[in-house]
DNA sequence: GACTAAATTTCGGTA
DNA sequence: TACCGAAGTTTAGTC
């Protein structure tokens, strides 16, 4: 990994066309060959960048350029989309590398899976009598969350989201339309579960005559824990 | 800008709970107090990570963890949400610190505005005897990408996406639904136009009676080009 | 401030 | 490999 601290332009032309004016920044260029420009604020995204594969060509800049201040030109192209970043270097500040190794890389757990087993262990949150059919139903267009039955017998499906959005309830009506067309699952009525559910979305997942359920993370999680130390 | 290369494990609490096993990486605090993990590969998007605002404090070692080779102790929180960042630190290979200054920000141009934008002065690529009524045409859930009429000035709602998705056809349909409740404008037609459309966005289109046009970008750009050059 | 839609989305899983 | 859905999505714009 290279770290260079630099007085620069960046211009990119692709996807989009994209131009930082000349001002000090962050270049990283990694161990793959891709390269992130960052500023000072605006964490997370950088500014500027080159996915891989690319490579990055070191140029010397033209007369004209060398005029205007630039001190060396990096070229970074992408081999198969024909994007192009050019970095104009005016005045390099630092510039520094190191070996860094292979990532060991990340381990994750929580979120939507994790709200979608406690809500199949505590199935009963649907309402009486209620009874986990399985998780991860599938269907002809994706996986279903959860599908369930309710104390008559009668199917339910369960689509879980953290965020409860305009999109999820879409969702959850192209399963359940296309779950009432199976005779064998018929009548499947639709719950929209999530942490947290937006009024538009709310009101259209009641237009369409699916129930909201929402979901209380820390209550679930907590009941979770209790759970397992009961032994 | 403080740059820091360093042998490290870090762990993540909040919305979902992460760990990074021990390994060199780049760790990268922002001036406002972000901090990002980044390791030798897999461009764009950091290991971990805490946007701002947050505090950085930098503690003791507790003697056990002393003991397990941790130098420093890096504890990134984040005042309204609770989220909690802690990077252990068994060794720093680097440690440098830059002054960036303010950066005078991205210039952006292209994507689905130039689209729209090209779409609306080609307007014939919808069929002949079609004409503008206006970009951006709103409703009450939105603005419509473009309304025009066709041969029989019947009206043309146009939604316009560079990647074709089923989420699109949602959108477009929701405001097809509304403009042909008003009298004034049904009845309504409806274009799905994108470079690149998926195909299930497209059974689902035409299951609804949405016409779908492929759009090819270069040739609109060039077609604009040559007329910007007709004088 | 709330909400919606876009993103050079990226990223992971599955058929 | 293509497609689909989630993301600690983030980010920008509008009401």
């Amino acid at each position: 990994m290279r770290l260079v601290i630099a007085r620069c332009s960046v211009d990119y032309a692709g996807r989009l066309s994209a131009h930082l004016p000349l001002a000090t920044r962050l270049l990283l260029v990694k161990a793959d060959g891709s390269v992130l420009v960052h500023s000072d604020s605006l964490s997370y995204k950088p500014l500027n960048w080159m996915s891989p594969p690319c490579t990055l060509t070191v140029m010397e800049p033209e007369p004209e350029q060398a005029n205007a201040g630039v001190v060396e030109l990096w070229r970074v192209a992408q081999a198969k989309t024909a994007d192009l970043l050019v970095i104009s270097i005016h005045e390099i500040v630092h510039d520094s590398a190191h070996e860094l190794g292979v990532d060991p890389g990340l381990q994750k757990d929580g979120v939507e899976a994790h709200l979608q087993k406690l809500l199949a262990e505590q199935i009963e949150l649907l309402g009486d009598g209620h009874r986990l059919v399985r998780r991860e139903y599938m269907t002809a267009i994706g996986p279903v969350d959860i599908l369930a039955t309710d104390a008559t017998g009668a199917s339910v499906a369960v689509e879980i989201k953290r965020r409860g959005d305009i999109d999820g309830v879409e969702q959850l009506t192209r399963y359940l339309e296309l779950m009432n067309r199976d005779p064998l699952l018929a009548p499947v009525t639709g719950v929209f579960a999530a942490q947290e559910i937006k009024p538009q979305a709310r009101t259209l997942a009641q237009d369409r005559g699916i129930r909201c359920l929402l979901l209380d993370y820390d209550a679930m999680r907590g009941l979770d824990d209790a759970d397992s130390r009961l032994f």
